[in-house]
DNA sequence: GATTGAAGGATTGTTGAACGAGAAATAGAG
DNA sequence: CTCTATTTCTCGTTCAACAATCCTTCAATC
């Protein structure tokens, strides 16, 4: 195909058009699914029954079910055999083994964060722009879409394409928790100037104290999401 | 269900009843391709015709397809668009990222061993002492098999069922890389020695020694491969 | 020789109908 | 209430069909 020493025009040309309208229906129907769940239309143990989902999306049962493949993967669904597909639940366990593995990358890009690449810490400052932005007209959700760029982006310091996909499916999880958590105001407004702070850091070169604010950070948010999740386990007795 | 707080007797056996013949047929078609490739049947860059897969498996198409996207989240295959499934071939920048990864991966359970749980450094010795004992029949591909079992052991010594996933999917990738590595007995042999010394050093606690030991055996292992890679490519012209 | 365009064949992606198996719900008896 | 049997629902799989796309081959032109 395309010469790999060619760079240039023709390089450019080819990955431009790899990108268009070349997805399969089962894909962009997971994108969807995808989308339902992570805005909250698809709530966290909610079933998802082939025959009506397929009818409402127009897409044949089959069709349907390559698109719960594609998901079940990045563990938004839960596929249990002969019983169905279900919105994964986190359970306190899953909480912490996300934080967890969250502390294992996001600390370890921020200890190698004087080897990444050019762009990236430039890249964490203009997703905390963003939140404040978003804070200032009042769009809570706005913040926490950035909150989640900031993250993705301090594990993106590693420079590894297999950790940036781990982290995807990391945060892709965690927003299942969000559900639980009320108010996207109270929950997101306390880390915007954490995000700022520990950016800052970044930018001055001390590595070593931002990977202890961040591990303080997580511990902080790791507690508070914890919290509300026993209160809630409580609530429905 | 099944309670939970019920502890013992029942929920093992409620437990060991979840894995009885309880999976579906693209689920096992899904198994039989995975080991196809990881014992060299179906080769790096192989294409996979899904009319003739699908007759050699005896499963309607729409089934080997189902299984095609679980092995896709594994990168052992590669879905290309209206071009058909391919099985992976790794590049050498693929082979960066794999060592990058492990690196973040084992050493961190290396160097947080002390907090391990109790029979996970015992795990290792035994995965060590089973690779010493393939030698010593001249099983190298048994050899083979304990030394994964090794490593997945010391990721798995970070006690996170998702480092565990993930070191899974490293470690089966890794293995397409097997074919260009030529005689087992020659790449395995050298590793037993430092698999036992590693064993050892976890073993007397040493810690941050293991974990230096460790950056340095896959540095080499690294060096290795990505040697082997050139000459392959090389003489592939 | 190289390049372009057209045609044909092969294969992928999707659809829909059908059927069997397993789980869940319901009904009836004690 | 518990237990058992039956019914219903839906999941898992199969099959056949068709449209769309890709790849290969061939012919024409420079």
């Amino acid at each position: 195909m395309t010469d790999p020493a060619a760079g240039g025009l023709l390089a450019r040309f080819a990955a431009a058009r790899q990108d268009l309208g070349r997805s399969s229906t089962a894909a962009r129907i997971a994108d969807l699914l995808r989308e339902q769940i992570t805005n909250g239309e698809l709530r966290p143990g909610e079933r998802l029954p082939e025959e009506e989902l397929c009818k409402a999306a127009k897409v044949s049962r089959n069709t349907l079910r390559e698109a719960f493949r594609l998901l079940a993967h990045e563990r938004l669904l839960v596929h249990e055999f002969n019983r169905g597909v279900f919105v994964n639940k986190l359970t306190a366990d899953d909480l912490v083994d996300l934080f967890h593995v969250r502390r294992i990358l996001e600390c370890e890009g921020v200890r190698h964060a004087g080897g990444a690449a050019p762009g990236a810490i430039a890249a964490l400052d203009a997703a905390v722009a963003d939140g404040e932005r978003a804070a200032a007209r009042d769009d809570w959700r706005g913040v926490g879409t950035a909150n989640i760029r900031f993250h993705q982006g301090l594990a993106a310091l590693c420079g590894s394409p297999r950790v940036d996909e781990m982290m995807r499916h990391l945060l892709a999880e965690l927003r299942l928790v969000f559900d639980v958590m009320g108010s996207p105001r109270e929950f997101h407004e306390p880390y915007l100037a954490r995000n700022r702070e520990l950016t800052t850091i970044l930018q001055r070169g001390e590595f070593a104290i931002a990977e202890r604010e961040l591990r303080m950070y997580l511990d902080d948010a790791e507690r508070q999401i914890a919290g509300r999740y026993r209160e809630r386990e409580q609530a429905a007795g």
